[in-house]
DNA sequence: ATGTCAAATTGTCTTTTAGACACTTTCAAA
DNA sequence: TTTGAAAGTGTCTAAAAGACAATTTGACAT
């Protein structure tokens, strides 16, 4: 048995995070994803989340806006952990194997991650790429396929809790700071739940559950508006 | 830095898993917690969660299960995540440290858990305590005020899960396979939400809700009775 | 100046759900 | 036979959810 050498400011090998970004454009729904820039002959190059190792003495949610930041450059925002993934196989991509031998100390250790989620607006967050992100970019939802390690799988169980929590919790986390329309966020929900809703019953129940402050502004385009 | 030189079939020494099983007598809600039997001069001896180490190749739904039975004897039951609780200062009491220089071959270790939680029938389950678990036995939630490690504050999520998962999928988990009386069911939510919930609405709600088959028993005791 | 088009805005009715509320029935034990 | 404790039961009201279509506005093109 290994004592333990570890330092406090060591990695942690056997920890990490990842973290799962829905970016909304008034459009639809995008992830942020990075592209980890492997150039390899015959495995593919998937994107994976935004995710890395954690520092021994670190919070799990620090260690979260950390890693988010050192990959994105994206801070300020509120996370939410979606829960622990921790299947033994979780590594079992050869990509992905190859990947963690040029930039782990301990590239075959077990790892176990807690998974993190945000909702915010798109165009409040440009991400620059750092570190071994190569680069880091929003993706629309409806593409993802197929990701690196099991972050597919923790980009499902992120998506059910986003609507568990969007039903309870109505208007989306940090989309709110800016002034938006009544049809952007009535396009928001059916992004998320995949299906129209009622136009009239949706701007009904918003209006009525909080106290939105109507502005005097229009906006020009096509037709007229207010917003909050 | 040091080596992987840990084998498949080591404990991880940094990673955990703690069960919440809420337990329901007819009465109230009791938590099964077990004793570490501390005979300690000055420290307290605080009851814990049952949970501990995982193995190096092990999922972590599986490391509950088993860590479960191998402290409580406890199986059989249906198992979901709270989530991962990895606070770096969450074996802060002294009491604890003394315990894991006991028990653990890396007692400093900086240990992250996953929690899990279930809802049982006490009848169905009657706790035998093993391993370092000196006693097992269920305690009454309103009763509890402190326990060991972060234990005290995972059943407090633990217990919000619960509230949330039973107003989504009714009935309790694994409270069905018998057969029992609605004002049984009504008392469990009362004790769930801690608060008096009408009669005859809940009688409603629950008929409505579901295909549930009343049985021709009567009970004997004070009044009449059908079950379902 | 006028016409056209895209998107925003608005109200009613019906159905469903939640909540308040009190008396009668049953069975066992005294 | 009486008594008591818990079980059982129905109506009305209020709030929420869902279905549904016509009109208004402003930009742009003609």
């Amino acid at each position: 048995m290994v004592g333990n050498t570890r330092k406090k400011t060591d990695l942690n090998p056997n920890n990490s995070v990842d973290c799962v970004i829905f970016g909304f454009d008034f459009e639809q729904i995008k992830v942020l994803l990075i592209d980890r820039g492997q150039n390899l002959g015959n495995s593919k190059n998937l994107r994976a989340l935004p995710g890395n190792l954690i520092y021994e003495e670190e919070d799990l949610d620090e260690a979260a806006y950390r890693v988010l930041e050192e990959l994105t450059g994206i801070k300020d925002i509120y996370l939410e952990q979606v829960g622990a993934f921790g299947n033994p196989n979780r590594v079992n991509k050869e990509s992905d194997r190859e990947w963690l031998k040029s930039i782990r100390d301990e590239p075959n250790a077990r790892v176990i991650t807690a998974a993190y989620y945000s909702l915010v607006k798109i165009d409040d967050f440009v991400p620059k790429a750092h570190s071994f992100a190569k680069k880091a970019e929003w993706i629309p939802l409806t593409e993802i396929e197929e990701l690196a390690f099991d972050h597919f799988e923790i980009l499902q169980v992120a998506k059910e809790k986003l609507k568990q929590k969007i039903k309870i919790q109505p208007i989306g986390f940090n989309l709110l700071p800016e002034k938006f329309t009544l049809s952007q966020l009535h396009k928001l929900y059916e992004c998320i739940f995949e299906k129209p809703l009622d136009k009239r019953n949706f701007r009904r129940k918003i209006q009525k559950l909080n106290i939105l402050t109507n502005l005097k502004e229009k906006q020009r385009g096509v037709p007229h508006k207010p917003s909050q």
